[in-house]
RNA sequence: GGGCGGUUAGCUCAGUUGGUUAGAGCGCCUGCCUUACAAGCAGGAUGUCGGGGGUUCGAGUCCCUCACUGCCCACCA
């Protein structure tokens, strides 16, 4: 290695930082470290308060998007934020198995192989699923990683993972045993294309255009009458088992116990002789709808279902598990659904009996996993009996005992969980937590823990276990208790099924998720939870109650990222945004930062590159300012001068100038500000805090007067410097503290490289990560010297003004006359800072009031700046007109308040005082503009 | 058919229990390569707070109403 090559390495090691800001080349370095150190494995100590969160899992086929990316974002930002403030912080990672859409993705696979699932066996694929997940599975976490989502990795569990399952099975035993799991033959939502049976939850509705056809049955007396029935599924009519009208209908109150014959019904069927289906009455038929005749299907219609029942009707039914017609002697045999439709419009039209085909405006339930229409389906299902746990949910919301944020989201849950109907828990699928239920040869079941030999019924032995799986989120419903070892000791046969995790960990404190799995996810949680951990008592053997039985006491809802034209993401529309894309152009703190920005509660995130671009320069402010700071480091330690990094706690509540007490009391509002707004979930105000800190307080005005200070020449005032650069220290490195939440990686970074350029040479710890969150108490609170500072920073804004206004060139330094106390006196003190903010080469206290050219008043003080240059006169007299007339507005509105005597008798004293204050500095204004116009016009 | 949001600067959004003359970022205009940063610095312009009505001393903020817009829920052939 040359020499100049070791001193760069060397320079590494200490306090240099490249000259440009390239996330890539910190982002990974650190996001690999923060893993292989362990950095966020949950800390042993006991005495602290935990702080608990459950990552929701994604599907162990997924990809990372935006949406992840945010709600990872908050998540990190909240457990940083709460590690650093001491707390016991776990952040549970973890993946789903997502039976759908692994098992679609497996099966692909398989047909692209030219075979499929049923040719290669529920053994053999599920073996490929397994094959697949350790290959790929991985994928989402390893982005996650990226992100430095600072997760517990030690924890990280899949939902199908062996000690999981046998949970998920334990909660089914107990269930069943408890009869809350019930299984019967029932219509369901079936997915033709996928095959399985899909819950509620998992149908949406697509408005499309029908028709309505108006079909005629004739009456079976041969009187030549019939009946005209509408429908929108005229395929279906194999399956009718009667006619029902509206018993108040007086069109067919005579018709009502008549039979009627089902058209095609005889030759289709095979059978000899037409078939005959009643009229009867039931109060669903409506008798505005249509003919108000209606069809009764009680095998392929959730409402004919119910008539059926309440009729004793049949449950004929005409498809197979594809949704084709099964009808062994029917033309119709093996047509698709929608090709059976229009054959039998057709024939139905031959025939004459077809009166009529309307539009007609419907919604259809469509498979939100297939996209295909959903077919309902009577078939043997499992099903959870949801009211006894949904009281419980309820009561747990009501009673306070979980907190949500938006509060709106409180109404949703309980209006959806007010009206919940029972959940369809099995899927005829192959990956997922198999049902523990077995059948004997008279099919009776057997519900059990462990295999059984024998059937729990009859005895006999040849038992066949159940070939539905449960659905996905029955497993992960239970994961606020089963990650952390239920049902634990009880299982095996220990004593109270409590664990140390559950003791240490249950409920977690938040959940941190989008209102899209508000109901599949959120609410089975709280009733699972619910119902579940009441049975659990704390570690001291004493009950649970339900307070502590909820699987989280907060539930924080966020919105949902859209692209820039607030367009839903989506594969098919082609914009969806990949964040490690993004991440690679801007960097992962950037994209981190502006997701926060714009996370306001309540509106959905229009994602801007633009906004990104902002925040990366933000990031890059952060680096230069950093480089600023290693600069004068490095010109310290050449002229002899060093910051005892030892004492910069100490040096956050004390500082020399005037600067120095005011950033440090900026600082502690920033703390302050950030502080509160994290404790409501307001990322957006908290992220807004620490930029207005840096960017607008610490870097425009801070760093730019202790330039002043960082003298290191040999005549220099080394005291003077030494307790300039420590308070730049001081200030800075508890800013990267600050930031650090929001901006892991550049201020990892910078931290490590900051420590390593003290006389310890390295860090304090492992991370920034685990140092101490800055507090308000922490810092200097000196609001003497911040109005002072305040009064400062007005002259010097003015001067600015003022010399733009005249144009005095940039880099020429003219004198400035000032009246007014106490600016006047701040401003000849601080002289100094003058020349150097407003190349001010001169203060002169002026005797009086100043107006004319280059003069400028405000409420507390006159300006002038004293340049030779003819003044725009015309500009001018536009300004200090459009001023006048501002003044005489505010004046006007002010004296119109307090010569109200409602006002002044109703309003609050302060707000009263306030005005008065006002009016009285606006009458100045006005005045002193009034005089310069008048001045200006001769 | 029910329910819930949103409408504030050209764009994206803040705006605490009603309280003094409504803010930020980006963009725009002008001038600056001032030795941390041109991914920067300084200065500047910009609003009938969706329309209408009401309550109040006082309304962007509360109430009513209309319009537009987004979302959720719903078994209607």
């Amino acid at each position: 290695m040359s020499e100049s090559a070791m001193q760069d390495q060397q320079r590494q090691q200490t306090s240099e930082l490249a000259k440009a800001y390239d996330p890539s080349a910190i982002e990974e370095k650190w996001a690999a470290y923060w893993v292989k150190e362990g950095v966020f494995d949950t800390p042993e100590a006991r005495d602290a308060k935990a702080f608990v969160m459950l990552l929701p899992p994604p599907n162990v086929t997924g990809r990372l998007h935006m949406g992840h990316m945010f709600e990872q974002t908050e998540m990190d930002i909240l457990t940083r934020w709460h590690r650093m403030r001491g707390e016991r912080a776990l952040w549970v990672p973890g993946t789903d198995h997502a039976g759908i859409a692994t098992q679609m993705m497996v099966e692909k696979a398989l047909v692209a192989e030219g075979t499929g699932r049923k040719e290669v066996g529920r053994e053999r694929f599920l073996e490929r699923v397994w094959d697949w997940k350790k290959q790929y599975g991985g994928a989402i976490t390893d982005q996650m990683r990226r992100l430095g989502a600072s997760v517990d990795w030690s924890r990280e569990y899949f939902t199908m993972d062996e000690d999981l399952s046998v949970a998920v099975n334990e909660a089914f035993v107990r269930l069943w045993e408890q009869g809350l799991i019930y299984r019967g033959a029932y219509i369901v939502n079936w997915d033709p294309t996928i095959q399985t049976a899909v819950s509620d939850l998992e149908v949406e509705s697509e408005e499309r255009v029908g028709k309505l056809y108006y079909i005629r049955y004739p009456l079976a007396d041969l009187s030549g009458e019939y009946i005209t029935i509408a429908t929108t599924r005229p395929e279906t009519m194999l399956a009718d088992e009667a006619v029902a009208v509206n018993p108040e209908d007086e069109r067919y109150k005579h018709l009502i116990g008549k039979m009627v014959i089902l058209p095609l019904s005889a030759p289709q069927l095979g059978v000899e002789g037409n078939r005959e289906i009643e009229i009867i009455a039931d109060d669903w038929a409506r008798p505005e709808f249509g003919t108000g005749a209606v069809k009764v299907t009680p095998a392929h219609d959730p409402n004919d279902f119910a008539i059926g029942k309440r009729h004793n009707l049949g449950q004929r039914s005409i498809f197979d598990e594809r949704a084709h017609i099964a009808l062994p002697h029917s033309p119709y045999d093996g047509l698709e659904r929608f090709e059976a439709r229009e054959r039998i419009v057709r024939d139905l039209d031959a025939a004459g009996v077809l009166e009529a085909v309307k539009d007609h405006a419907m919604t259809v339930p469509v498979s939100q996993r297939s996209g295909s229409v959903i077919e309902p389906r009577l078939s043997d299902q499992w099903f959870v009996k949801i009211q006894p746990l949904a009281d419980k949910a309820i009561a747990a919301v009501k009673d306070g005992h979980i907190r949500f944020t938006p509060e709106m989201y409180e109404k949703t849950y309980f209006e959806w969980m007010g009206n919940i109907h029972d959940w369809c828990i099995s899927r005829q699928l192959w990956w997922g937590h198999r049902i523990p239920a077995w059948y004997c040869e008279a099919q009776h079941i057997t519900i059990a823990r462990k295999t059984p030999t024998v059937c729990a019924t009859c005895g006999k032995t040849g038992l066949v276990q159940e070939t539905d799986v449960l659905d996905t989120w029955f497993s992960s419903g239970l994961l606020p208790f089963t990650v952390f070892g239920w049902p634990g000791e009880q299982e095996r046969g220990g004593s109270n099924g409590s664990t140390k995790d559950m003791a240490d960990f249950y409920p977690t404190d938040l959940l941190v998720t989008g209102f899209d799995i508000l109901f599949f996810w959120v609410a089975r949680m709280i009733m699972l939870g619910t119902h579940f951990m009441l049975d659990v008592p704390h570690a001291d053997g004493t009950a649970r109650a339900l307070k502590d039985a909820v699987p989280f006491r907060e539930v924080y809802i966020h919105a949902l990222v859209r692209d820039a034209d607030r367009q839903k993401m989506s594969k098919t529309k082609g914009n969806v945004i990949d964040p490690i894309s993004i991440i690679e152009r801007f960097g992962t703190d950037a994209v981190r930062f502006t997701l926060a920005s714009m996370a306001s509660p309540g509106t959905d995130i229009a994602f801007s590159e633009e906004r990104t671009d902002g925040y990366r320069a933000f990031a890059n402010k952060i680096w230069n300012a950093a480089r600023f700071l290693f600069m004068n480091i490095d010109r310290g330690r050449e002229a002899g001068i060093a910051v005892d990094f030892c004492e910069l706690a100490s040096a956050l509540k004390s500082a020399e100038t005037l600067e120095g007490k005011w950033i440090l009391t900026r600082l502690g509002a920033a703390c302050a500000a950030v502080e509160k707004a994290l404790e409501a979930y307001r990322f957006d105000e908290a992220a807004s805090a620490v930029y207005q800190f840096f960017w607008g307080e610490l870097c425009d005005w801070y760093l730019e007067v202790v330039k002043l200070r960082l003298e290191f020449g040999p005549n220099a005032d080394k005291a003077e410097t030494t307790a300039a650069l420590t308070t730049l220290v001081t200030v800075f490195e508890a800013a990267l503290r600050l930031l650090s939440p929001f901006m892991p990686f550049i201020t990892e970074e910078i931290w490590h490289a900051l420590w390593a350029s003290s006389d310890a040479g390295v860090a304090p710890g492992k991370s920034v990560a685990l140092t101490r969150f800055p507090m308000a108490s922490d810092c200097l609170k000196d609001e003497a010297s911040a109005v002072t500072m305040e009064s400062l920073q007005e002259v010097i804004v003015a001067v600015r003004g003022l010399r733009k206004e005249i144009s005095v060139p940039e880099k020429e330094a003219v004198p400035m006359r000032i009246f007014g106390e106490p600016a006047a006196e701040i401003a000849s003190v601080h002289a100094r800072v003058l020349a150097k903010m407003a190349r001010v080469s001169a203060v002169e206290i002026a005797g009086g009031a100043l107006s004319g050219s280059g003069a400028r008043s405000t409420a507390g003080f006159d300006v002038q700046v004293v340049y030779e240059r003819v003044i725009d006169v015309a500009a001018e007299r536009e300004r200090l007109t459009k001023d006048l007339a501002k003044f005489e507005k505010g004046l006007t509105a002010a004296n119109r308040q307090l010569g109200n005597e409602a006002f002044m008798g109703k309003a609050p004293a302060h707000i009263v005082d306030g005005l008065r204050k006002q009016a009285a500095e606006t009458q100045m204004l006005f005045e002193k503009a009034t005089a310069a116009l008048a001045e200006l016009n001769g």
